[in-house]
DNA sequence: GGTCGGCTTTGACACAGATCAAACCGGCGG
DNA sequence: CCGCCGGTTTGATCTGTGTCAAAGCCGACC
């Protein structure tokens, strides 16, 4: 299968259109992004060989340095993203500066399926970043031809939906502690299944970042950490997290 | 056209598929209940008469007294809602009790067009509701004989998605004061697109409604409410909220 | 008309988390 | 090797909002 899209031998796309979810890493431990193969159209995965190759050949590969750009709140929408590599935070500014990142972008993960006019939202890239660039009108006109794709963007954009339902109950209704902990079980429960370790959780992005997302400060963050830290319930790692006692854990975060 | 959708005479459907949204009441007052005319395939106004009147066809109507509830979270979602007439609450619980409401249900409304397995939230009147049942089966195999009507859903799903980011800000960004003002631009501005006054905001919900849906105690927004109110920025009237100075209460809710 | 119950308002006080400030740490360039 | 710089940790203090408590309001029902 042909596949215009990869920046080196280690990303390669294998584009196995088999499993259910993106293909898995082979030998992922503390960081997903070191050559970790992940499909580019991996949400395609309900596509049949020959529509994944027709996408693929449409797209376009980009790589972005830490802190570029991917698109700004409101730049016009000519494009869709799904990201090979590395991670991105999204995220809503309010005049002032305030800041609430409303998710990250991990391996596999698409932006822009919206179909909207305009991003609701910035991109920038927390760490070295690759993602395939499909320009937004002939994906809308292959889209078009296929209605079980459209019905495969509905759920991935339906599953969002319910991510950002959870997410509220995260913002307006725990503490700080419980923020944190039900954090790292979900990014544990995303690296899982993009094949990363179950203990090790990569945290490429700054205190300020967990805290933007989790609607706390930065000190908070580190407080909450440390203290987390203190109980045995985790280890601080360079880069990372490791979870130490995952009952523990489980109980702060529950849901 | 036929619409074997109606509970009285005051709330029977025009079903007028011309406009771009939900038709608008004819004399709405400070409660959009009160006889409102609300198509009840509201989100559907790109289907075609023909499409309409199947749809119709396939709903039955339901009648909720206030606090009945429409589902629970978890429950198999075996069908669609479109709400008439009447206001509804979606929350979900914490094991403790702790509630975070994700959003209000206004006339024209959907809920469950996820096409998902269960229900992600439970839903629950908060006045009397009335609504169209469309079983979930027979919405689906509809849906599937029309893509464009997938597309429509996308784009429901995608303008949740929004609401939802937007909502995230405010709870994990904003001040007690800056959510109670952004609230009551929001709900006016919904309000609006139905036909209601732009000056008069019905809160047919309780304060701890609000400070469950805002991330506060039901204090708080009782506090904040008063302050806005002895600065002449609201009036608080039975059952609602009359805006006073709009401009000021832009400025607090600003985005 | 009385009173009962649910909801709201208001006050006094407590506390989780914010703010301010300083020290620390590790990688990188010179 | 040193010093700088961005990020992190930790401490001291402050404050917005939560908690607890009591009184007020109003509609429903007896």
């Amino acid at each position: 299968m042909t596949n215009t899209c990869e920046t080196d031998a280690a990303l390669s796309c294998t584009a196995d259109a088999g499993g259910p979810g993106p293909s898995r890493c082979g030998h992922a431990t503390t960081n997903v992004c070191a050559s970790c193969r992940v499909k580019d159209i991996s949400v395609c995965a309900a596509l049949d060989p020959g529509e994944l190759t027709a996408l693929s050949a449409m797209s376009e590969k980009s790589v972005l340095a830490a802190k570029e750009t991917l698109f700004l709140q409101g730049d016009v929408a000519d494009a869709v993203y799904n990201v090979t590599c590395g991670m991105l935070r999204l995220y809503k500014l309010l005049p002032d500066g305030r800041r609430q990142i409303v998710g990250f972008l991990l391996p596999g993960d698409f932006v822009g399926l919206s179909l909207s006019e305009r991003f609701g939202f910035s991109a920038d890239a927390i760490e070295t970043v690759s993602a395939c660039r499909l320009d937004r009108a002939t994906f809308a006109r292959f889209v078009d031809l296929k209605p079980h794709l459209l019905r495969r963007l509905h759920e991935a954009a339906t599953h969002e939906l319910t991510v950002a339902q959870d997410h509220m109950v995260l913002l307006g209704r725990r503490s700080a502690e419980e923020k944190v902990a039900a954090f790292l079980l979900s990014m544990r429960e995303r690296l899982r299944r993009l094949g990363g370790s179950s203990v090790t959780i990569p945290l490429p992005m700054t205190r300020q970042d967990l805290a933007d997302h989790l609607g706390l400060t930065l000190e908070t963050v580190s407080r909450v950490i440390s203290r987390l830290a203190r109980d045995r319930i985790i280890l601080v790692v360079p880069d990372g997290i490791r979870i130490l006692d995952l009952s523990r854990l489980e109980r702060l975060g529950a849901s």
